[in-house]
DNA sequence: AATGAATGAGGCTTCATTCAT
DNA sequence: TATGAATGAAGCCTCATTCAT
């Protein structure tokens, strides 16, 4: 009743080893737990009762370590959303040029595929319903800072003239950030590329377009 | 609230003929109701009180229309997804060459985005819950005929020269398929582009790329 | 399973004219149930679900009816409270001088003890608890009219040589108060005197005092 | 948080030694923290967790000193009913006569008001809740011990002509013991009147009465 | 004595759906 | 077609209590 998976196989001593850890990080096996169920089936569709059948416990014994659903799933965000601000920093922080940057931020981005890849899910699927909690308003927050980034790189590559200028920046990056975080819907490791194919595969066509010869149209800068 | 007993009285021919005509109009209206909803909060965060509301009429009366909130959401995909598939279906007997067609499928994509918005909307949001119902199974079997049209047509474009050959077909098709549709999560009619502007913006960076002057990779065929 | 009470009793048409009624009856019915398994075991005791097992449905039927368990016991109380205010408010009207409107306010008050008696015990025992929720604010603002009403009457008394002035109005208004409505927890009907006797021999010791012969204390006016 | 292994090392006896004296007296602080929190909140409505939080410690630590909930509640009304019955007691045994011995009486109960604000707020609450537990039997007992005391006095009052004969002994306890505790609700230290001050006043009204002049109504005996 | 994790029962509430009228 | 009352299943969460450490 109580240990529900890894019971047979395990000796009773690597279980203990396991159940026990430091007081975080049964919360973070929790998270990951979570996250994965949220990913899976949405975070609505996903009851309490599911996570904590999951983790081999009662659903009430989830409150001793969460305040509610919500604080769950917003753990999952946050974190995910931490690590990916950080990422993004440091390649803004190495001061390259803008073309050369703007591809490190997509290398970042579909890096972030597997690693994050509930979360991220999460994120796709469920934002729409967790943005109307005041709660979740910092994702909005963490969202227009991103935002930023993405938009000043752009427009430092049109200014030097390595981007043509004859796009919209604001809408560039929108463009780009879907490609990369929607694919997270149909990506799976294993298949016949990885994520780092995938970036390199979206960059060349990201800078050089689809097309052959020579280009139809031609920057107005 | 309104007629509460003429069931009996008047043979159902007769009064079909007269009352009715609005017989599916209804239906219809309510299935216009409900997407924007579904839309607004998602699929699962709806209520069928809250469409109910909003068409004037008490819950249970919806069942007169329909069997299941999940028939209401049947209606609102599948709707959209006839019309997508005619039109991409006229545009491909067009016989054009591939750059054209593809060309305009994509604006084909954009243009749904203004009449389609809230199925589309559903479609993104909660396409993950519904595909665990067999009955949208043939949801995944109409996805699978749009992306063997897109595949089709770039496979072509690339037999005929017109696009580079190192790129996945497949790959470059969920890109281009998310990029337009993930649109309808941020494009709003009345903004600085219209949905025509979108698609010719977007045709643009396809195929000739964001980066200017030379290309640095060549195509291998 | 559904009709539990009077079910084998009353033949089939009978329990049809009890079941319907006006949309209201309905309501008041159920607030009445509440309001005895209220005063017997206490808001907080009482579950949703005995008070549905009480009138033969489901908890979640309650719902139909009533936003909250709160909602319930609101409508018990401020029944209670604007029937009481009502009564005050004729009696004050009425004009007298003040020992005879005084009495005939302790007569309202003991003659409340019956038809509301358990409005009254859930008012006594679960007033604590419930007025720490904004909902039930103008709880305090009717005990604060009536106050009023009580205090106003008493300094009258006093002003017009009827009452001693060595008494505190409000402080007196209070022990009058509470000894009136307290006696709803062992006043049982059908014992030795009813709530007009009660009064009767409350407003005897009111006024006279409980002492023989003459009063050791005198009044100041 | 604090000491976590000392349990097996020293031989229990030295320990209790050395570290108690202070036994019953943490287990007395405990009582008279949760006696506040019955009072503010009502029994049902406190946690374990709430009286736990105030002590400094965990919910489960509660369970070190107290079998149950219960037995944290029945400590708290049966310190303050063994203190009433006794100086209830005292007064009798001064052996004055009944109407001094009646006033005392009056003095007594006003003179817990303070010292035992928190345990008369929970009888007079939750009274209504603990009496139906089997182990809140011994309240009972107790109540009709004070009961008989009062009513003694009362009958020996009108036996020796010092009170009217026209009111129920049993009655006239009830209003005047109703009337001293429920002042607890009311009734803040650093008022008008301190709990002296409301004995007296209550004195004054109860032997004497509200109406000025002649008593409008004689007793008859 | 205290911790911290868990139990197990139960509470309030929501909601798609049904059905007699 | 619509109402209004009800069902029944389930959901999130609370809380007194237990127990190994």
């Amino acid at each position: 009743m109580t240990t529900r998976k890894n019971s047979t196989a395990a000796p009773p001593k690597a279980k203990r080893a396991t159940a026990s850890g430091s007081a975080s990080e049964r919360r973070d096996h929790l998270v990951k737990l979570a996250a994965e169920i949220f990913a899976r089936k949405g975070f609505q569709a996903t009851t309490v009762r599911e996570i904590a059948n999951e983790a081999g416990i009662l659903s009430g014994s989830l409150y001793h370590h969460f305040d509610s659903k919500e604080t769950i799933v917003d753990e999952v965000l946050s974190t995910f959303l931490d690590d990916l601000i950080a990422r993004y920093r440091a390649a803004l922080e190495s001061g390259g040029e803008p073309r050369a940057v703007l591809s490190e931020m997509v290398r970042i981005g579909f890096g972030t595929l597997e690693p994050h890849r509930a979360a991220i899910t999460v994120m796709q699927n469920d934002w729409n319903y967790l943005r109307q909690f005041p709660r979740f308003n910092y994702l909005v927050k963490a969202e227009d800072d991103v935002e930023q980034m993405w938009v000043k790189q752009i427009k430092a590559g049109q200014g030097a003239g390595q981007f043509r200028a004859d796009v919209d920046p604001k809408l560039t990056y929108r463009m780009i950030r879907d490609t990369i975080w929607v694919a997270v819907r149909w990506f799976r490791p294993g298949g016949r590329l990885n994520t780092t194919g995938l970036a390199e595969h979206y960059i060349t066509v990201l800078f050089d377009g689809l097309a052959t010869g020579e280009r139809s149209t031609q920057p107005k800068a």
